[in-house]
DNA sequence: TCTGACACATA
DNA sequence: CTATGTGTCAG
């Protein structure tokens, strides 16, 4: 995930759903960075891996992100799937921006928060392994590069060979659509 | 390895 | 129009 001193969203963006919330109490969702380990990443722009180096450094501010809509009742909540899309990160130790800090070429796993105001804001947490990601300030891996390029909205203007929306309404004869099936299998 | 000006995108 | 989110690239 690229970090820069003056905030970065994460992309892809962090979204989860909700069940069993209480859809009449009241509840704020925070998010914050757990330290995977204390190690230090190198990428092997050779062998294309990470590897794990030296010691790793400690961050002083263990910042969390509270959601916008926090506080909320649980029915809020329960709504529909929630997007940490406002989340930014920074590499700034001494950000006053409230960003979330972390340390380039670390390895970080994002945490949830559920605290519930009115059962005496007990917490309940939650994290996923699979969005586990590594700090950089400069992209490693070209396919890394690729898969922001290609499905981020704002960086369309890298994109090399896609045609706009409204062109190809023009000119659907110039850029058919084929829609695929795959065969059965028994 | 990291930074900041930049062109080009969204909202 | 303004404000802000992208990766690039030279240093």
């Amino acid at each position: 995930m690229i970090v820069t001193k003056s905030g970065r969203r994460m992309f892809p963006t962090l979204q989860v759903s909700f069940a069993h919330l209480n859809p009449s109490l009241s509840y704020s969702v925070l998010v914050d960075l757990e330290s995977v380990d204390d190690k230090r990443y190198r990428y092997s722009f050779h062998q294309s891996k990470w590897t794990a180096t030296g010691q790793g450094e400690v961050q002083l501010p263990g910042r969390s992100f509270v959601h916008p809509d926090s506080p909320s009742l649980g029915a809020h909540w329960m709504r529909g799937g929630i997007s940490f899309d406002k989340l930014k990160l920074t590499n700034n130790q001494l950000d006053d921006n409230g960003h979330v800090i972390v340390n380039s070429m670390h390895r970080y796993r994002p945490r949830i928060h559920i605290v519930c105001h009115s059962l005496n804001n007990s917490i309940h947490s939650f994290s996923f392994p699979e969005t586990a990601f590594i700090a950089v300030t400069a992209y490693q891996n070209h396919r890394i590069t690729s898969l922001k390029i290609e499905s981020n909205p704002f960086a369309k203007g890298f994109r090399e060979s896609d045609v706009d929306e409204s062109t190809r309404a023009a000119f659907p004869m110039l850029f058919p659509l084929f829609s695929l099936t795959m065969p059965r299998s028994s």
